[in-house]
RNA sequence: GGCGGGUUGGCGGAGAGGUUACGCAGCGGAUUGCAAAUCCGUGAAGACCGGUUCGAUUCCGGUACCCGCCUCCA
């Protein structure tokens, strides 16, 4: 079996993935507040982590891993938005769960073997808080139940900080009823505006960080493997689930190893609202790019370095997998290829397996380069189809197809007159079109290519 | 202020203390009426300053610059 390695944050270095049960292998990972589409930084720990669930199921085999990504769907933000809507809050949660599916589907990922909601593990989190006020790591105050950052002399181990520093930064909330600028909540009190749960500390409605916790404990037990997430989330968010985990266990111990992706930009920038940098999956998707372009970019750059979304790298990826498409056509796919295998397994390392995947496209192996492609979500058949489609309609097509006739039939002519004029005229006409020219012995075949223009096509059938 | 990431050939982007990354673009060739597509081949690198070493782009220290998180936005 091949020996996966994966850096840890929680440690700051590399190390051997050894999966606490012999032969199972559970991750947990942050899932979406589910109040708008996912944008593209959302989805990029999405197709990092699935890529790391294909390669876990692969070594350990498919029943052996539990994949658990929640869904957030308690949060002050989805509040804003059904105050703003006047819509039902399960309306507008089950709306974004269904979009979320659906983009993530289109970028390959596969479903995660649990999804729980945060709201119906309410009950959970309500004991784990009783729990940790009962080990005196919380306490109640004015209708908000707090964690108590003092009583966990590890807090701030993950991210490298002390509490003391972090309050120098004095970038906290300052409440009255904390005992220490760090506490976090774990329960809040609700308004009647507001969504909540009857709770021993009157109606109210759980923190952020608590549900991570309290569904990783239900789901995966006490402690588990790997868990998951974007760098950005390394603080509070971890540190706090961690304290949380940790302070409520027998072990003491939560996650194994904890994985951070690094954030994602677009065009060198960060990416943001104001700048006007700002997509959605669904924004992609509707531009014409395939979800398979999009994972390919992603997995382009390694996860722990920052990532730049760009239309040039779209279009490079789209290129490649056009061609690799292409030669896999009707090709039944062979075994995966060693070299990749060991690129997934040192640390997730998938620029480097595509490149083993170059290698192989070039060697003209079609069998394992499919293979191997495969085991990182690429070439599957259920992200193909894009790449026969094209922009044209089946009308268009035909025209095309009488154009290719009349070129031929021009082409035959000028061979013999030696006067290719008409020829070159009507492939440049065509070439501006956006019609990709292909001439051989063989005949002539047109192909709508980049820019391609119906209009301009129609106006040459005359 | 605290924490973290980065700086590699024209562009993108990896690994490895000594031997070709890889892709795109470029260049040469095959093919083509000319092209396109395809195929074959090929030049080009590691911010700066020190240190360790027989040897560093790769390890260590420092400098500069870029970026992110700590704040509703991943």
């Amino acid at each position: 079996m091949v020996a996966i390695r994966l850096y840890n944050t929680r440690t700051r270095q590399e190390e051997e993935l050894v999966p606490l049960i012999p032969g199972k292998l559970r991750m947990y990972v942050c899932g979406p507040t589910v109040y708008d589409r996912a944008h593209i930084g959302n989805a990029r720990p999405v197709v990092v982590f699935d890529t790391l669930f294909r390669l876990l199921r692969h070594v350990y085999g498919e029943g052996a891993v539990t994949y658990v990504r929640n869904f957030t769907d308690v949060d002050d933000k989805i509040n804003a938005k059904a105050a703003q809507t006047g819509r039902p809050i399960r309306d507008i949660t089950d709306e974004t769960i269904g979009w979320y599916h659906d983009d993530m589907d289109a970028l390959g990922a596969l479903r995660p073997t649990h999804e729980p909601r945060a709201t119906e593990y309410i009950g959970a989190m309500i004991a784990m808080i009783a729990d940790l006020i009962d080990r005196g790591h919380a306490y109640a105050a004015e209708g908000h139940v707090l964690f108590d950052v003092r009583s966990y002399a590890e807090y701030g181990r993950l991210s490298g900080r002390s509490v003391d520093d972090m309050i120098a930064g004095a970038r906290v909330e300052v409440a009255p009823y904390k005992r220490d600028p760090m506490d976090f909540v774990l329960w809040k009190p609700s308004d009647d505006s507001l969504p909540g749960w009857e709770s021993p500390w009157g109606w109210g409605r759980p923190g952020w960080h608590i549900e991570c916790s309290a569904m990783a404990k239900e789901l995966l037990g006490e402690t588990f493997d790997i868990h998951g997430g974007g760098i950005d989330l390394q603080f509070p968010h971890h540190e706090n689930e961690i304290a949380q985990s940790c302070c409520a266990s027998h072990t003491g111990k939560f996650a194994n190893i904890w994985m951070h992706n690094e954030m994602l930009q677009v065009e060198g920038k960060k990416m943001s609202k104001s700048l006007g940098n700002f997509f959605t999956v669904r924004d992609l998707l509707d531009q014409g790019y395939p979800g398979e372009v999009i994972r390919f970019v992603y997995l382009g750059t390694h996860y722990s370095k920052p990532m730049d979304w760009t239309h040039e790298k779209a279009e490079q990826a789209e290129a490649t997998l056009r061609k690799w498409r292409e030669r896999t056509r009707d090709v039944i796919p062979g075994e995966v290829h060693p070299g990749v295998l060991q690129d997934l397994a040192d640390n997730l390392n998938t620029a480097g397996a595509i490149a083993e995947l170059h290698v192989l496209a070039n060697a003209h192996d079609a069998p394992t380069l499919l293979a191997s492609a495969r085991l990182m979500g690429l070439l599957t058949e259920e992200l193909g189809g894009w790449e026969t489609e094209g922009p044209a309609d089946g009308a268009t097509l035909s025209a095309l197809d009488d154009l290719a006739r009349r070129l031929a039939r021009l082409r035959e002519v000028a061979m013999d007159t030696k006067n290719f004029s008409e020829v070159d005229t009507l492939k440049q006409a065509l070439i501006a079109a956006g019609v990709e020219v292909r001439m051989s012995k063989a005949g002539v075949e047109l192909l709508p290519g980049a820019g391609f223009d119906a209009e301009k096509v129609w106006a040459l059938k005359g």
